[in-house]
DNA sequence: TCATCCATGTAAAAAGTTACATGATTTT
DNA sequence: AAAATCATGTAACTTTTTACATGGATGA
C-alpha cells in the first residue's frame, strides 16, 4: 500500500492530525486517493504499530481533543528508502472511452463523431477543473527554489496529460472526416 | 461496474466462451482489468441473471464442456445505450512516482536525477512492451477499413501517453541541471 | 517428460468507497 | 439561522487481487 508512503511522506514535512492530512491529500489531486477518513485513520493506525510515527495527544476544552502524528527516525528512513530504492512504477491509465470506441463497432460516422465529442466535453472540463485547483494550491506549498520547480513541473505534467488527450480527440475527429465518408 | 460492459461489447462481436473473453481481454491492455477468472466468470453470472446473456454448453467427450455466451437483444439494446448515451469519463491517471518526486523534499540534486532516470527507465521499458503488444495485435481484430482506423488510433493514444510521459521526464531533467546547481 | 494451453470455477484477503455518527466553532 | 469547518472515528459494502483446484490435450 503505497497510501501509506504518502501519509509518511506529508508526515516528513511537519507534525500534524489525521484531519490536516485528509486535507492535503485532497486538495493534492495526484495523490489520487479518494482521502476518505477510512484510509487515513486505519493507515496512520498501521504506521504507529510498525513504529513510523508517534502521536501526542493535545486535549481540548470543548472541542474534541487533537491526535498530532509525528514521523520517527524509522519512518523517516524507511520513507528515503522508498523513494531512492522503490521500483519505480510506470504510469497507469484508465481510459473508459477507448473501450467505448473500440467496441463501437457497427455504429454510423455520425455517432461516432458525436461520442468523441461527449468525451471532448468531458476533458475540457477535467482540464479546466484541474487548471483552477492547480493555481489555487499555487505557492502555499513549497518551500525553496528546488521544490518550487518540481511542484510546478508536476503541475504541468497533469495539465499537458489532458490537452494530450484533447488534441487526440481532434486527430481522430479530423481523421474520420476525412476517410470516414 | 463498468468491466461487464466491456463482456458485452465483446460478446456483441460473436458467441464465445469465458475463456475466450479472457484472453481476448488480457491482450487488450486498454481493456485494463487485470483478466482475472473472478471478474469473467462472476460477470458473465450476474449478466446471465439480467437476461444480458445466454448460454449454450458444448459438451465433449474427455475435455471439460464448454459455454459458449451469446448476448441477447436486451444485451445489444443496453450494450449502445451505455455507449451513446453513458458519461463518457475523463481519463484517469495513477502516476505513483509524482508523489514520490513531490515529497523528495530535502534531496539532492544527484539523487533526484537519480529517481528520474528511474522512471524514466521504467517507462520506456513498458512503452517497448506496449509497441510488442500493439504490433502483435496488428490486424487480427479488425473487420473493416472504419474500425481499423479506431483501434489504430487508440493503438497511437496508449503509446503516445509513454512518450509524452518521456518528453517530460527529459524536460524536468534539463531544468534541474540548469538551474538546480 | 515437462511445460503450456484449454476450460471451468471457488475462496479468501486486501483495498477502496460510501454512508453514518457526534458535537463544538466559525463563517455567511 | 443555516451552512460550512474542525476533528475524530465506525460500519457496511463493493471492487479488485491473489491463490487455489482440477484435469485432459498439445507441443517442444
Amino acid at each position: 500500500m503505497s497510501f501509506n508512503y504518502t501519509i509518511l511522506g506529508v508526515l516528513s514535512w511537519k507534525p500534524m492530525t489525521g484531519y490536516d492530512l485528509k486535507k492535503i491529500i485532497q486538495k493534492t489531486t495526484f495523490m489520487y486517493w479518494s482521502g476518505n477518513n477510512n484510509q487515513i485513520y486505519k493507515g496512520l493506525l498501521a504506521l504507529q504499530n510498525q513504529g513510523m510515527v508517534t502521536n501526542e495527544i493535545e486535549h481540548r476544552e470543548g472541542s474534541p481533543s487533537k491526535k498530532i502524528y509525528t514521523i520517527t527516525k524509522k519512518g523517516l528512513l524507511e520513507f528515503n528508502k522508498w523513494i531512492m530504492e522503490s521500483v519505480k512504477e510506470p504510469p497507469e491509465f484508465k481510459k473508459e472511452f477507448l473501450i467505448q470506441l473500440a467496441l463501437s463497432g457497427d455504429l454510423n460516422t455520425e455517432s461516432i463523431m458525436s461520442i468523441l465529442s461527449q468525451y471532448h466535453e468531458s476533458v475540457s472540463m477535467k482540464l479546466l477543473m484541474e487548471t483552477e485547483i492547480q493555481r489555487r494550491q499555487g505557492l502555499d506549498v513549497r518551500r525553496n527554489k528546488k521544490e518550487d520547480y518540481l511542484w510546478s513541473m508536476i503541475s504541468e505534467n497533469i495539465l499537458t496529460t489532458y490537452e494530450n488527450e484533447l488534441l487526440w480527440i481532434e486527430k481522430v475527429k479530423n481523421g474520420i472526416e476525412l476517410k470516414g465518408r
